[in-house]
DNA sequence: TTGTAAGCGTTATCAG
DNA sequence: CTGATAACGCTTACAA
């Protein structure tokens, strides 16, 4: 009963009183455990009893506690979103699909922001550990296998999504072997076999598999693979640019490297490649084919109008989202593990426009 | 000492053991007072008592539950972030600047994303009073003051950004009326004088403030303002996309309404604009120049390139994080308002680049 | 300097 | 169907 007369907290202003279970089982005359079976209708709890608690909680604009809620029953009801860098247009929309589930489900959740950082992977880690979270949705970078594992140890239902790491966790992807050699057969296709490839980081697993199928599509047509026409970028669009110049500086030197077409691994990318490109009087897609992955919104507002490898990017949200809170109901099943289908989406920086406004 | 045999809790696979004081204070052999004090350094520990309570905690892998010990001071240490929607590019820089301040402050960010919905709106300001954050950051759209006024007699923190209310809450914006002012006089020295306005959505204090420096800047310079060559929209693309065609079709008509000139009162709609320009076969900038707002990071990506009215998006995140916190701890203190001052970006989308890459 | 114990707001067990 | 009351993990007087 104590509860009663602390429940007036001095603060600041003048006073806050934030009702709890006890004032609403004192105004409704009943007592607290009864509140709690009328609040959350578990256990028996007459009609009677039930009306004048929630009556009594709606005059008290009562709210529950959720942080002393989830003492008692273990669950907080929130999941992590742990990324590189919300900033990075690709994540925006995954984030969009996992709230959307998380929040449809009674979740909500913490956004975190690694910058693909070791040190701030593992400090992200241990904070969600603290705050006992229920799940980790995780797009990882450099993340030890070792803090992965001491979240799991803690019973945190953890699922990668976009980038693998072996067959460890639950995993939402996009199949990027593929997409790579659709990106690379519609090249091909076009009759380009001097095809450049300006890679993601290699340490992701999600850049290795596109060059995987950058090589595989290669391969199947009987193109030589040259090495000299890949570089490694870091996803950002002034990595696509300085890699471009790169590729362009190569080429002229005489020795071979040409090349009529690119294929970035990411927008981004893709777009700081045509802005050197431009900037050296070359014309996309006359001189040179792009073609970039992801399909982030703006890809179709660029000019030329970038052909792309299109992600279910809010789909992977969303379904990292569900599959998170399945295994959190279900931490023995098997191993879970969606591959979605990338598209490819054709416009203009590999192909002419039909009627050119100009 | 009950603590001691439940922390073995069955859990699917085997079971978890989470180390709580008691834990560490029964392998220190020292009370948990003493490891409290010892692992928050507050009150008097002996120097020997410390290290071992350090000691013990480092090797069962202590971490403290942030949940319960929020229980008894008070204090989540959760910000929340409450936006229309992250998949509009303006607000993932925003969030940036916020989580990047939070996390370095030992606050983590919930993110909420209400689509300008006002039943999402109070549906999340109702699910963060049961969480108790300490404070919100918030983009309002729709909101009633009494569910922000509930936030706040609750003790919690409220700041808005980008978007004002009237002058009830902090708040950390960019003077849109200056910004307006910034595009339309760019338009008015570079000759034009029709010149036609894609608003936001009027409801919105930053699309009526924009309106107004559009309108302030005309009249400063003694042109006339016409109220068919403003059209509302609604901040996306698409929607800047139909108010281009509206333009059109009604400039077509021969009623007088031509324009040189368009001012969108954000990039995506700048972005739409320019489609359907070039869809009507109309040349940016030679026949209808046109101005953004926001300077998203792809408007240097669009052809030609988006002249714009860049607003410190990091920043303004930066420091709503940053009045959200000294809020808390000065719940008191004078109404905090912050007004960043935005600045013009010319582009291509203005005036013809000086070497044409053509 | 240390330990005991009350209290934070809920849930859940177990007699009535 | 209802009410005491222990327990959740931690902090903090208050004693010792």
């Amino acid at each position: 009963m104590w509860n009663l007369f602390h429940t007036a907290v001095a603060l600041g202003k003048w006073w806050i009183a934030i009702s709890t279970i006890y004032k609403v089982a004192q105004k409704a005359g009943v007592s607290v455990a009864t509140v709690s079976r009328a609040l959350n209708d578990s256990g028996y709890v007459s009609r009677e009893a039930k009306d004048r608690v929630l009556e009594a909680a709606r005059e008290l604009d009562y709210h529950m506690n959720v942080n002393a809620r989830s003492l008692t029953c273990g669950k907080t009801y929130t999941i992590a979103l742990v990324l590189p860098d919300i900033g990075n247009p690709f994540f925006p929309a995954v984030a969009r699909g996992a709230e959307d589930y998380a929040s449809d489900n009674g979740y909500c959740v913490i956004l975190c922001n690694t910058d693909g950082n070791l040190r701030k992977e593992s400090d992200y880690l241990k904070m969600l550990r603290s705050r006992k979270v229920d799940g980790v949705i995780f797009a990882v970078s450099v993340a030890s296998r070792s803090s992965l594992n001491a979240l799991a140890d803690d019973g945190i239902a953890v699922v990668l999504v976009d980038r693998d790491l072996g067959d460890s966790y639950d995993i939402v992807k996009t199949d990027n072997i593929a997409g790579a050699m659709l990106a690379t057969n519609h090249l091909i296709g076009l009759g380009h076999t001097r095809i450049a490839f300006i890679s993601g980081p290699m340490p992701l697993a999600t850049s290795r598999e596109r060059l995987r199928g950058y090589c595989d599509a290669l391969a199947s047509k009987g193109i030589p693979f040259d090495e000299r026409l890949v570089t490694e970028g870091d996803f950002r669009m002034e990595s696509g640019h300085r890699a471009m110049q790169a590729l362009l500086a190569n080429s002229r030197s005489g020795d071979g490297v040409e090349f009529t077409a690119v294929f970035a691994a990411n927008d981004m990318m893709a777009a700081g490649t045509m802005t050197a490109l431009e900037e050296e009087g070359l014309r996309v897609p006359a001189d040179v084919a792009v073609v970039g992955y992801d399909d982030i919104n703006i890809a179709s507002v660029m000019r030329p109008r970038l052909s792309t490898i299109a992600q279910p990017k809010y789909e992977m949200g969303w379904i990292a989202a569900e599959t998170v809170t399945r295994r959190m109901s279900e931490p023995d099943g098997p191993r879970l593990e969606e591959v979605l289908q990338p598209v490819l989406v054709v416009r203009d920086s590999t192909v002419e426009r039909r009627c050119a406004s100009v």
